[in-house]
DNA sequence: GTCTATATAAAGATAGAC
DNA sequence: GTCTATCTTTATATAGAC
């Protein structure tokens, strides 16, 4: 019932972009994305093809794709680079909480979706993957096993708002975004072995 | 079409277990259940009371409750506590993959089924807070907000075993479990400021 | 306690009018 | 490009026979 300036097309796409975020694909009909975009039931297939499609054309058209990997000489210096990623995920995760909520909940299915996600999110790992590879090589970082490592900084990098995990732990508490990329950062720098402290 | 020789409630745990943990709360109907549990469609109903029920008596039943609290003397030293409680979240994981899978969907998804989940993670997550707490006051963790600082702990306990999102550039590779553990309690422990380095 | 048969609602999708 | 109306399938759940 939002954003009705925009072109129908678009509306859909966030409509069933929130909706995917709150409820996940599956809990999500097509009926209820059509009815928060304020669309006839018909658009969705007239416009995309489908639901299926609509999940595609929502990271098509969504993904801030090249943020990220713009960055030049982002391995001269690996702690520095890696400081430079991580928060660069953390601030995206931020500012369209939603994309990375379905990002994550994609994830843990191992949907069939995957395949569309990874083929956005890949890019950003490959690059923190290099830098991990230099970072060890320079000696900077320590680690045994690096796809484990990768994993751990990507889950970290990914997972920091999932605050209903202890919301009962902390019954008045709230997280402050800019303490938070910071200390995460750090821990996964230390995590690392990268001296920080 | 497993475990004939079990009854017939346990034997549709079982596969719901299998089946959400696979697609999903959402993405498995009752009819699915049935069928890979060899039963009749009407016993979920019958037994139960619906799916939302199967859900429920899915952690009733197959959580392993006790085995992480019962140990005592976790305080005593904040390090061996969290060394002890991290290898304990792992083997968690490890031993019912399926079981910690569902976690993790329905914390990602915050569903209405997230109130089952806590029920049965949050005394582990109220130890681990503990820990960290003393931990701080004796001046071998260092951290800014507890809160995060504990999210960091959850998330690396429970999420290092999506492969699926670093398969594609790591085409040969495999992780090994027993590395896994370790690396993962010794990258939190430095992370958290114990210096083990 | 287990089955068949069915009730009822909701899903995704489209044909055809406008 | 958008709508109404409808098709088809599938969902959860239950009544009633056995």
């Amino acid at each position: 019932m939002e954003h009705l300036e925009l072109d129908i097309k678009m509306r859909i796409l966030l409509s069933a972009k929130k909706l995917f975020a709150r409820q996940g694909y599956d809990g999500t009909s097509v009926r209820q994305i059509c009815e928060e975009a304020n669309a006839n039931i018909a658009l969705v297939s007239y416009h995309f093809g489908g639901k299926e499609k609509v999940f595609e054309a929502l990271f098509v058209n969504l993904f801030p794709h090249k943020d990220l990997l713009d960055i030049k000489d982002l391995l001269q210096d690996p702690v520095e680079g890696m400081r430079t990623m991580v928060h660069g995920v953390i601030k995206f995760t931020i500012a369209d909480k939603e994309l990375s909520d379905i990002v994550q909940q994609e994830i843990m299915l191992e949907s069939n979706r995957m395949k569309v996600v990874l083929e956005f999110v890949n890019p950003m790992w490959s690059k923190v993957k290099q830098l991990l590879e230099k970072g060890k090589e320079e000696g900077v970082f320590h680690f045994t096993s690096l796809p484990q490592a990768l994993l751990m900084v990507i889950n970290l990098s990914l997972a920091h708002k999932k605050t209903c995990l202890i919301e009962k732990l902390f019954p008045n508490d709230e997280l402050v975004p800019d303490i938070l990329a910071d200390q995460t950062v750090e821990f996964i720098l230390r995590g690392l072995g990268a001296v920080k402290r």
